[in-house]
DNA sequence: CGTCTATTTGAATGTACTCAAAAGCGGTGG
DNA sequence: CCACCGCTTTTGAGTACATTCAAATAGACG
């Protein structure tokens, strides 16, 4: 059944009664996405958040130069919105795609506030899924500042190594921060170093 | 009174009984830390969450060459603590000093815990603090991704003015990710292109 | 006042990018 | 099912951005 996935998501959390059940997956919306497109494009207002039971999506910035850099990439069972936007109701900054088609359960913002009102279990629920977010943002950023481009490649593939089999090298290149060329030249110095 | 600020802070968020600000006030520690002085080592751990008061303090990563990247600054009326660690309670990554003296209220895990038990409401006071700190990380992200270093620290300057008054350039060279050599480069740079 | 650290400066080096072209691969339509 | 087209990946040469190292200067603290 489709709400399987999302329901044992919260369990992980928070315990809820069936009439809760009942009431959260009455403010979900289904929504099936094909390859390559676009769940949200800059400047829409971002009104969703999306929980992707199948599929992944992509997030990423746009520049005024036509630059690419990834954000996210959201696999089965995470959460995934422009998330200031979003929660500030302010036209969107990033664009969100579907690599591969893909189904998605979303809950405006509208019900996600009422959620919160007629469900202060979820409060709780939003508290973690953010202390999650921010963590492992936090700790992207150590990376960044910490690691040569060769050793965050490496710990991408380590850390999401289904992700990388799902995505090409030049999406993986604008997460990383690295044109699509250096990427290449990356791996191909990597083979070398694990022949001897 | 030194809880005037930490309860304004809460009061931007969450509306509290007496009651309740007598026992939020309860799980307090008051520490005042001098100028330099640390308050977590990494592989210590992270036992609370600190709110500035007055003062700054520094966290950032030391990895093994030695190499400091600054991971926050925060001042007065900021949350900070090794996030991931002080919530798993694991071995911190992170150290945190004081910039200069410096004046904290404290909150342990249990204390928290607690908390939340007896108080839900902080609950949803903490859900937004992580939501603005996953939103504020997740910018910087996005600009370490997309602006060179020169965008960067004008971006910096422009978005932590009081900061960039009270720390090193040194400092602010590890939290852009740079050497401290070629900020000064980039400042002398920056001058010329406003005389013209 | 002296010492210690931060900042500046410059030269040499290395890392990553740009541009261009070739090779590979995948999806689509015939 | 095959062939083509378009996009991704690779490769290489030349360039730009950022680092390292070293030394001089300037500032700050005790």
């Amino acid at each position: 059944m489709k709400y399987d996935l999302i329901l044992a998501n919260v369990a992980k959390h928070i315990t809820l009664t069936s009439d809760e059940i009942r009431y959260f997956i009455s403010l979900l919306n289904f929504r099936e996405v094909t390859r390559n497109e676009c769940l949200l494009e800059a400047e829409e207002t971002c009104s969703v958040i999306n929980y992707v039971h199948a599929g992944v999506l992509r997030a990423y910035y746009l520049d005024k130069q036509g630059k690419e850099s990834t954000i996210m990439f959201a696999t089965a069972d995470w959460w995934v919105t422009d998330m200031y936007c979003f929660l500030n109701q302010k036209p969107a900054m990033m664009h969100i795609e579907a690599i591969e088609r893909s189904c998605i359960l979303q809950l405006t913002k509208e019900r996600l506030d009422q959620l919160f009102v007629e469900v202060p279990k979820f409060e709780r629920f939003f508290r973690i899924l953010m202390q999650n977010a921010y963590t492992r943002e936090q700790l992207r950023t150590i990376q960044t500042l910490s690691l040569s481009a060769e050793a965050r490649y490496t710990n991408f593939l380590k850390k999401y190594p289904q992700v990388a089999q799902q995505v090409t090298q030049r999406q993986i290149a604008s997460y990383l921060g690295i044109t699509p060329e250096f990427l290449s030249t990356i791996r191909k110095n990597k083979q070398k170093g694990s022949i001897s």
